[in-house]
RNA sequence: GGGCGCGUAGCUCAGCGGUAGAGCACUCCCUUCACACGGGAGGGGUCACAGGUUCAAACCCUGUCGCGCCCACCA
C-alpha cells in the first residue's frame, strides 16, 4: 500500500560531529510515533560516514532522552541514510537489536494501543490513540524543525486476518515453550522412520519446520481453553504446579495466590489429543492399548500446527511417537482451486450435493479423487458419474433378483465348472487383491477405480451378459439361442453370481455404505449386517488361468465382430453366419461351448458355406472368420477396413523389429523387455500375415 | 525473501524408464425383455518449452516460461 516515509533529524549530543561536520543523523520511519520509544540509533560498523560517532549519543526530540549510537549489522548502509532508529518494544528486528546491545525496552503503548506514560513521554501525549499520536508527533517534530522530509512510497503493512486492523508489535509477558528442545526427538523419530509420512514428500515440510523452529508462545488472552497452571503471590512470586493445592504447598500457608488469567494455545491443547483422549494423565487400559496409534489421517495444512506438536508432546509425555504413519490427504478446493474458507465464504455445501446425488456418490467421488499429494477440485460432473454407477449396481442387483440370484452362504466361492463362472471367481479375487494393495499403499483412488472397473466393465458388461443364456431356457426361444441351459449349469451360475454380487457389496461397502447395506438385505435374508461382513478371502479364492484365457478370447472375438459390423454398417439386428478357417481344436471347442453367448452378443452363428460375393473377414488369434454377406458387402469398405488393420499391424511389427535389430537394445536392455518385444513382434507379424491373406482372398 | 509443488486428450485427473490411460464431454448407431442415470462402435494428445543422460524419457538431470500453496518479512 502507499504510505508516508518520514525522515527525522536526531541531534548529536555533547557536541559530537560527523566527519562531514554535520551535527545530526537522519533516520526514517513509516511509524513516526514509535520514536517516543527509541532507545538507540544503529549504524553499520563498516559505514565510514558514522565511524566517528559510534559510542556517542543523540538527543531525541520531544522526549529529550539521550540514546546511544551503536554499531549493528541490522543497519544497511545501502538503505536510506544508513542509520536506523531502534525501538525494541515495537519492532521485531529492533527487538533483536535491543537484546544484542542490552538496550532498554520502552513500551509506549497500553493494551489498547494508546500512548502510555513511559520513557519521558510528555503527559499530554498519554492516552492518545496510536494514529492520533502519529499526527501529533509529526506536527511537534515539524514545529521543532526536526522533520527533514516526508516521502510517499509503497510499503508493506501487516493486517490482522480476522480484525482487519493494522498489527502493532507490542511487548508483553507471555509463557513460552522451548520448542527447539522438544523438536529434537520429534525430528529424530521421523528421520529414523519410527513415524512415516505418506506421501513421503511431506517429510520435507516437517523437517523444514522442525529445523527452524522458534520458541513457542503458548499463552493466549482468551476466556476459553486450558488455563495456564501458574499462580502468583502478592509479591510477584510465581508458582507452577499441577493443582492449586500443590502451588499453595510451594508458596506456603497464608500466602494468597491468584491464578494466571491466560489459557493455553489451542494447538498446545490439541497436541495432547493422542493420549489426552485415552485417560491421561491416568495410566488407563485405553492408554496402554491404543497408544501409540497407527495412522493419523489429516490435511497437510496442519502438519505444522498439529502433527508436529503431537509428535513433540507425545514423545515428551509418553516417550513414544503418537502414531506410526501420518497420511496427508489433499484439500477440497472450490471450482477456482482456492482453499475453502469460512471467512471467504467459498465453502462447498455437502448437503446440497447429497440431496442431488446421494451421500454414497459424494463419498465415492471424494475417495476416487484422493490421489496422493494433489488437491481436489470438486467436479460436480464426476459426482453425477458415480451416482450413475450407483444406479447401475442397483439395476444389476434388480436383474439378479428377478433371476433368482441372491445371497451366498460363505465368503468362499461355490464350486464351479463352467468357464464363465470360474472366470468371474478369479476376477473377484484379482479385484480384491488390487483393492487390498491400493489400500495398503493409501491409494484410495486406486481402490475406487478397481471396484468401479470391476462392477461396470467386468461384472455388468460381460459376466451378466455372458450368463444370460445359461440361466434358463426362455419360453418360445429357438433352440439355437439356448446353450446347455440345464438345471445344473443354471444352479451353478445362480450360486456364483450371488456370491460375486455379495463380494461386490462387501468390497464397495466402505465407499458406498448406504446403497450396499440396502442391497445386502434386499437380496437375501442375512444373519448380520453388511458392515460387519468378512472381507473376501483372497488367498483362498482360486484363479483359473485356463478359464481366464477362454473368456478373454471370447470377449476379444465379440469385440472384433462388433467393431467390424459397425465399420461396414451392418444393421445392428442382422444375424450373420460365419465360417472359421485355420482354427485349432481348442478354438473350435471354445466356439462350441460359447455358441449361445456369441450368438447373443455378436449376432453370428456357424454357417455351412461361404456365400459367393465376398465376406467380411476378421482375424482373431490363429483363426480367420469369414462372415458371408451375400452381395450386400461393400467390397471397397471391407478392403479399406482390412487395409487399415494391416497397416497398423505392420507398423507395430516393424517398430518392434527395428528395436530388436538394434544391438544396443538386445545387448543392454533387461531380458524381460527383450522377451516381451519378441513376443509382441511375433504376434504382430502373424496377424499381419493373416490380414494380408484375407485381403488377397477379397480379390 | 525462504521452502514446497504443479503444468499429460476439450474438462477433471491417473501414469513417473520399454514407446500414452480413466471418467466426463464429443461423433455415429441402437427405445434387443436389469439399467437411456443405458447399450454398442469411434474420433481426439509432438505428455509446457529447450538442452542433457540412456539402447530406450511423459517419466531421470539442468535451464526457461507459466501457475499454485505454505512460512517469514522488508527502518
Amino acid at each position: 500500500m502507499q504510505g508516508s516515509f518520514t525522515l527525522i533529524r536526531y541531534s548529536l549530543a555533547d557536541g559530537a560531529r560527523l566527519d562531514d561536520g554535520s551535527d545530526h543523523i537522519v533516520v526514517a520511519t513509516t511509524r513516526p510515533e514509535t520514536m517516543l520509544g527509541d532507545s538507540a540509533v544503529a549504524v553499520n560498523a563498516a559505514d565510514a560516514r558514522y565511524a566517528a560517532v559510534v559510542g556517542k549519543f543523540v538527543t531525541l526530540p520531544i522526549t529529550g532522552r539521550r540514546v546511544p549510537i551503536i554499531a549493528d549489522d541490522h543497519a544497511d548502509p545501502e538503505l536510506g541514510s544508513g542509520a536506523v532508529k531502534i525501538t525494541p518494544a515495537h519492532d521485531f528486528n529492533d527487538f533483536e537489536v535491543g537484546k544484542r546491545h542490552d538496550l532498554p525496552m520502552i513500551n509506549i503503548f497500553d493494551a489498547e494501543a494508546r500512548i502510555a506514560a513511559a520513557g519521558g513521554i510528555p503527559a499530554d501525549y498519554v492516552g492518545l490513540d496510536r494514529f492520533e499520536a502519529r499526527k501529533r508527533v509529526v506536527a511537534d517534530l515539524e514545529a521543532l524543525g526536526a522533520i527533514v522530509g516526508i516521502e510517499q512510497k509503497t510499503i508493506q503493512m501487516p493486517y490482522g486476518d480476522r480484525s482487519g486492523v493494522v498489527i502493532e508489535p507490542y511487548l508483553t509477558d507471555q509463557w513460552y515453550v522451548n520448542a527447539a528442545e522438544l523438536a529434537r526427538p520429534a525430528l529424530a523419530a521421523v528421520q529414523s522412520g519410527a513415524t512415516q509420512f505418506v506421501p513421503k514428500t511431506w517429510e520435507k515440510t516437517y523437517f523444514h519446520w522442525m529445523e527452524t523452529i522458534q520458541p513457542w508462545c503458548v499463552s493466549r488472552q482468551l476466556w476459553w481453553g486450558h488455563r495456564i497452571p501458574a499462580w502468583y503471590a502478592d509479591d510477584g512470586r510465581c508458582f507452577v504446579a499441577e493443582t492449586q493445592a500443590e502451588a499453595q504447598g510451594q508458596a506456603g500457608d497464608g500466602v494468597v495466590l491468584v491464578r494466571d488469567e491466560d489459557v493455553l494455545d489451542t494447538w498446545f491443547s490439541s497436541a495432547l489429543w493422542p493420549f489426552g483422549t485415552l485417560g491421561w494423565p491416568g495410566e488407563t487400559n485405553d492408554l496402554a492399548r491404543h497408544y501409540p496409534g497407527d495412522v493419523l489421517v489429516t490435511g497437510f495444512d496442519i502438519i505444522f500446527f498439529w502433527v508436529a506438536r503431537m509428535m513433540m508432546q507425545g514423545l515428551h509425555f509418553r516417550g513414544q511417537v503418537p502414531f506410526h504413519t501420518v497420511y496427508c490427504h489433499g484439500l477440497v478446493r472450490d471450482a477456482k482451486g482456492q482453499k475453502m474458507s469460512k471467512s471467504k465464504g467459498n465453502t462447498v455445501d455437502p448437503i446440497g450435493l447429497i440431496d442431488r446425488y446421494g451421500a454414497d456418490a459424494l463419498r465415492f467421488t471424494l475417495v476416487a479423487m484422493e490421489t496422493q499429494g494433489r488437491d481436489i477440485k470438486l467436479d460436480e460432473k464426476r459426482i453425477e458419474g458415480y451416482r450413475n454407477f450407483a444406479t447401475k449396481l442397483w439395476n444389476a442387483a434388480r436383474f439378479a433378483q428377478s433371476n433368482g440370484i441372491g445371497g451366498s452362504a460363505s465368503p468362499l466361492p461355490p464350486a464351479a465348472n463352467h468357464a464363465v463362472n470360474r472366470w468371474i471367481i478369479g476376477e473377484v479375487a484379482q479385484t480384491a487383491r488390487a483393492i487390498e494393495a491400493a489400500i495398503a499403499a493409501f491409494r484410495f483412488d486406486g481402490y475406487a477405480d478397481a471396484i468401479y472397473q470391476f462392477v461396470w466393465n467386468r461384472f455388468c458388461d460381460w459376466y451378466l451378459e455372458l450368463t444370460k443364456p445359461l440361466l434358463a431356457p426362455r419360453a418360445g426361444a429357438g433352440a439355437d439361442l439356448i446353450d446347455s441351459a440345464d438345471a445344473a449349469v443354471a444352479a451353478e451360475t445362480r450360486a456364483v453370481a450371488g456370491w460375486a454380487l455379495d463380494q461386490i457389496l462387501v468390497m464397495l461397502h466402505p465407499v458406498m455404505p448406504f446403497l450396499t447395506e440396502e442391497l445386502w438385505h434386499a437380496l437375501a435374508p442375512r444373519d448380520h449386517d453388511l458392515i460387519v461382513a468378512a472381507w473376501p478371502e483372497t488367498a483362498a479364492i482360486p484363479t483359473d488361468a485356463e478359464s481366464q484365457a477362454d473368456i478373454d478370447w471370447l470377449i476379444g472375438l465379440i469385440g472384433e465382430v462388433r467393431s467390424a459390423r459397425t465399420e461396414l454398417n451392418v444393421p445392428p439386428g442382422a444375424r450373420l453366419g460365419y465360417v472359421v478357417d485355420g482354427a485349432t481344436p481348442a478354438t473350435l471347442a471354445r466356439l462350441a461351448a460359447n455358441a449361445a453367448a456369441i450368438e447373443r452378443l455378436a449376432r453370428i452363428s456357424p454357417a455351412d458355406t461361404v456365400a459367393p460375393g465376398g465376406s467380411l473377414q476378421l482375424v482373431h488369434g490363429e483363426a480367420t472368420f469369414a462372415l458371408p454377406l451375400a452381395g450386400v458387402i461393400d467390397l471397397a469398405a471391407e478392403r479399406a477396413r482390412l487395409d487399415k488393420a494391416l497397416a497398423q499391424a505392420i507398423k507395430e511389427r516393424d517398430a518392434l523389429a527395428g528395436r530388436l535389430g538394434n544391438p544396443g537394445f538386445t545387448e543392454r536392455a533387461k531380458p524381460e523387455a527383450i522377451e516381451k518385444a519378441r513376443e509382441d513382434h511375433d504376434a504382430r507379424a502373424a496377424e499381419a500375415e493373416k490380414l494380408g491373406a484375407a485381403l488377397a482372398r477379397l480379390g
